[in-house]
DNA sequence: TTAAGTGCAAAGGCTTTGCAGCATA
DNA sequence: TATGCTGCAAAGCCTTTGCACTTAA
């Protein structure tokens, strides 16, 4: 698997061993395919090897977000979510009905990034994007 | 009070009683001009009102979120922060070297988000931009 | 008067940490 | 073999909640 691949070797790059916990959570995240908290990555751990520990989970996620593997936000709940870092940067709507995340690009979004951090003199390294609303689903309904 | 004046007649228009720790607390919000976390809008409270209690600091927290009296916010760490509710939305770069906050606004800003409504059939209720990067005296420095 | 609000303390949820044993390189 | 990593359990934070007392209207 190219992908998994990809984290592995940056963890060893940077002199981290390669241990079946970590690979096992790489593998979920990429199959995750979007945002994931850490409680429901643990679920989904323990199922396929029941020994591992919320500790391990929570360290790891550390860990991946230190090296830039993945992304971390938070939602609007408490907890954080996270997801394998794309190429492409894309943006959040999340829905006060029913929760649904939808992820957008926004044409041009690069270049007023790119003016606000000349005009603020700011060196950007990660933009957060969260739109709260309605759905056309749930907009509908009220 | 012409401030005070806008949160407590807003507290009444819903039925809910303006109490001696309801108004501090919105003094206190005001006078922060800028965001603050529940902790320390706790230790400023305490200052001027001894008995008062976290579980009523974010009580009222919740309460003026609800009203609309207040915004809430997610700056990267664990907690919230919190501010007074602006005619103007502004949107926010976080530092990562020293933490400090710089309060923007975006030429057109509101013009993108009319797009992507239209575009995505979604109703946009709030809208969290964050940056995180360097600010100039942080960048100059590494 | 009376429903709403408060203080207190305990509990809840998410995350971090100390430590002894285990596994990777 | 020697660090680094893990599991376990406990602790740490921030936030919420139950309950009896107090207070604004």
């Amino acid at each position: 698997m190219k992908r998994e691949y990809n984290g592995t070797s940056a963890l060893q790059k940077k002199g981290h061993f390669i241990t079946t916990q970590r690979r096992l959570l790489l593998d979920l995240l990429y199959e995750a395919e979007g945002h994931i908290d850490a409680k429901e990555l643990y679920r989904r751990a323990i199922e396929k090897d029941a020994s591992i520990s919320q500790a391990t989970v929570y360290r790891s996620l550390s860990l991946f977000k230190e090296l830039g593997l993945i992304d971390e936000m938070r939602l609007g709940g408490v907890q954080c979510y996270y997801e394998i870092k794309q190429g492409i940067d894309h943006q959040h709507l999340i829905c006060q009905g029913c929760g649904k995340i939808i992820e957008i690009d926004i044409p041009h979004f690069q270049e007023s990034i790119n003016k606000i951090q000349k005009d603020h003199c700011f060196k950007v390294t990660k933009v957060e994007l969260y739109m709260h609303g309605y759905c056309t689903d749930c907009g509908n309904k009220s």
